[in-house]
DNA sequence: TCTGGGGTCCTAGGACCC
DNA sequence: TCTGGGGTCCTAGGACCC
């Protein structure tokens, strides 16, 4: 173990963010981004967490807020986010060499020496490359590190947590501050009097592991400055792909359900082609209202093939059967979605003994597909599988903002004078 | 009326085998 | 009246994260 930082660099109030940086007039004010489905906030602005306003509260419940407040208030625009976040990455890449890249916009990465430097020079470059402003967590291990970020945010945006500090932190540190202790988990450990990140490290190991099973044994280990996860390399490919949405209002009808499977499928066979991958198992799962009676009735079916493909036609046969094989009369679903599993790049090709040779055609079949449907955000013109005529679990997003980097129809006229 | 979507990793329990 | 035990593999679901 040669590096001594472990650091991890977080967007502040990312889409929100991401947001301003097409508005600058915004800067300073209480600004917000909604969930699809204009649902519930999932990014604040400092000026709406000082209002109060939390994180995850449905809509409908602070319609008066933000009328009252004067917030601003964007339905989500991921490919505005991805578009953003890639230019982020991109800068940090440049500037470290390996990073590891864990969310939307968050990258953990190593240092040897001058953390500080580096940190404070990373925060000005991707300011001035990409417009973001970021807060730096340094410290031994990816847990620590996160919780320096945590308190970064609260700082002048970068953190160095040394050994010595926290171990005199960590008796105060109550464990579900933690990254990866959540309701469920901190409850559990508070049942057996581990309360602080301390009380967990000092806790007897062979204890641990039974009472909390392996993610409980390395929580511990890397609260006590041992590294679980072997560095920050890793080249890692992606294993699942998923689409799935809430429907507008709920349904008990298996055709509505088909309807929106088959689009699942095509969005997400879409997506794993575009990566260049291919799936050799296909989820398909169905649910109703989190908040409903009904909780419990949800369910998936997995199918498993017996050989890697990417062809649309063939998964979206496979996606039905396992709908209907999920499938409740008399339940009101809420959401539905698609997930294929086992991926892998294509051209790893290890042959299948017991396997039929591949259909040549339908790799071209799918190609024209793509092309087709290329540059068409939501159009989906040329489609496969089933497709009702109205399609009524979709919903739609009111306060979406214009497709700057993405859309060349919506790309800002820059006007002198 | 209205409560997100996309991921990771782990584990309990059933099926199957000897 | 009695019903093995232990191993592996798979699936569905849970917990957590952003």
């Amino acid at each position: 173990m040669s590096n001594k930082w472990v650091g991890l660099l977080d967007c502040n109030n990312f889409f929100v963010s991401c947001e301003r940086l097409f508005r600058p007039e915004l800067e300073g004010k209480p600004v917000l981004v909604l969930s699809s489905n204009d649902g519930c906030v999932v990014a604040r602005s400092q000026e709406v967490k000082d209002i109060g306003v939390p994180m995850g509260v449905p809509y409908f419940q602070i319609k008066d807020i933000i009328k009252n407040e004067g917030i601003t208030a964007f339905s989500s625009h991921f490919a505005l986010y991805r578009d953003v976040s890639r230019r982020v990455f991109s800068v940090m890449s440049e500037e470290l060499g390996g990073i590891q890249q864990y969310s939307i916009d968050e990258a953990f990465f190593l240092l040897d020496c001058h953390p500080e430097e580096i940190a404070s020079h990373l925060r000005k470059i991707i300011a001035k490359k990409v417009g973001i402003p970021v807060s730096i967590g340094l410290s031994q291990t990816r847990t620590r590190a996160k919780y320096a970020n945590m308190l970064a945010k609260k700082a002048k945006g970068i953190k160095l947590l040394s050994e010595q500090e926290w171990s005199f932190l960590a008796p105060k540190i109550p464990l579900a501050q933690i990254w990866g202790v959540g309701g469920k988990m901190e409850i559990k450990y508070k049942n057996h009097n581990l309360l602080t990140a301390y009380d967990l490290m000092s806790a007897d190991p062979q204890q641990v592991r039974t009472l909390f099973g392996l993610m409980g044994l390395r929580l511990r280990d890397e609260l006590k400055g041992v590294p679980v996860s072997t560095g920050v390399k890793k080249s890692d490919t992606q294993h699942t792909i998923l689409n799935s949405r809430s429907f507008k209002k709920p349904t008990e009808e298996l055709a509505v359900l088909a309807d929106a499977i088959a689009y699942h499928l095509r969005h997400a066979a879409a997506s794993m082609r575009a990566k260049s991958l291919e799936t050799r198992s296909i989820r398909v799962f169905i649910r109703p209202s989190r908040h409903s009676d009904f909780v419990l009735q949800g369910g998936s079916k997995e199918i498993v093939l017996t050989q890697y493909t990417r062809d649309t036609v063939e998964l979206s046969r496979l996606a039905k059967r396992a709908l209907e094989q999920v499938y409740r009369p008399r339940v009101p679903y809420k959401q539905a979605g698609v997930v294929l599993g086992n991926l892998r790049p294509v051209g790893v090709n290890q042959p299948d003994l017991f396997s039929l040779p591949k259909d040549k055609n339908s790799d071209r079949l799918m190609k024209v597909l793509d092309n087709i449907n290329a540059g068409k955000e939501g159009k989906d013109l040329l489609t496969v599988g089933s497709r009702l005529k109205q399609s009524e679990w979709q919903a739609k997003s009111d306060n979406r903002s214009p497709a700057y980097t993405t859309k060349w129809s919506d790309i800002l006229t820059v006007k002198s004078q």
